[in-house]
DNA sequence: CTCCTATTTGGCAATATCGCCAAATCGCCA
DNA sequence: TGGCGATTTGGCGATATTGCCAAATAGGAG
C-alpha cells in the first residue's frame, strides 16, 4: 500500500470515526429533521454539555455539521445529508445480521 | 433518549465503526473488486498477518464481509456492497472540505 | 502419523477515545 | 462596567483500540 493511498484512507478514515459513536449519530439523525442549538441537544441527550459540545466539536471538524451562532445560541445544523443514505445501508446490514442468526437457529 | 433508541445507535455505531479504520477501509475496496485470501490481503498491506486476520475479523463480526475456506486459504470478499455508497459520500465531505479551506485562504 | 503452511487467538504495551468536573470565553443586558 | 447564561476548552481517570510477538489450531501433503 503506498503513501498516497495510505493518506487518501486515513482522511477517509477520519471522516467515518467522526460518525461511529451513538451520541454522534443522535446528533446526525436529530439535525437531519432541523437544525437545534447546544442546549436542545444537550437536553435531549443527557450527558454533560461539555461531553456534548465535544461531540459537536469532532462532527464539525469532520465537515458533517455547521455551526451559526445567532444570539448567545450556537445553532447546528447537518451540512452533509448523504450520511443519511450510509445509515441506511447500516440498517441494511443489521436486518442481514439478525436474519443471519435466525437462520442459525431454526 | 430512550432505551430503544440508545440500543438501536449502539448497534449502528459499532457497525460504522467496524469501517472505521484505513486498514479495513483499504480491504472493502479492495474486496469490492474481487475476492482475496488473508495471506494476499497481507501482501497488499504489509503488516503482520495476525494485524490482517483480526482486522478482517472485525469486518467478518459487523457481518460487512464473508469468509469461505478452500483448500488451505480462507477467501474473503464483500458481503454488503452498499457500504461502497458511503464512501463516495465521505469522498464527497473530504472534498467540500477541501474546497472550504481554499475559499478561507483566498 | 508428522511436517508444513495458512490462519486464528492470547497477551501485552502503546496509544486513542470517552465523559465528567472545573475553568475559561463570549456576547447580552441591566 | 459587572454579572449572567451558553458554550468551549483543559485536564484527568477509566476504558477501548491497535499492532506486534508467540502460541494454538486446522488441513493438506508426504
Amino acid at each position: 500500500m503506498d503513501t498516497k493511498t495510505q493518506n487518501r484512507l486515513d482522511a477517509k478514515a477520519r471522516i467515518i470515526k467522526a460518525m461511529a459513536h451513538p451520541t454522534r449519530l443522535f446528533i446526525v439523525e436529530t439535525l437531519a429533521k432541523h437544525e437545534h442549538c447546544v442546549c436542545e441537544l444537550t437536553a435531549m441527550i443527557g450527558a454533560d454539555v461539555s461531553t456534548v459540545s465535544k461531540h459537536l466539536s469532532i462532527l464539525r471538524g469532520a465537515g458533517i455539521i455547521d455551526d451559526e451562532k445567532r444570539g448567545s445560541l450556537v445553532y447546528y445544523q447537518l451540512k452533509m445529508p448523504c450520511v443519511l443514505g450510509f445509515f441506511s445501508c447500516v440498517d441494511t446490514v443489521i436486518k442481514a445480521n439478525a436474519q443471519g442468526q435466525l437462520k442459525c437457529i431454526r
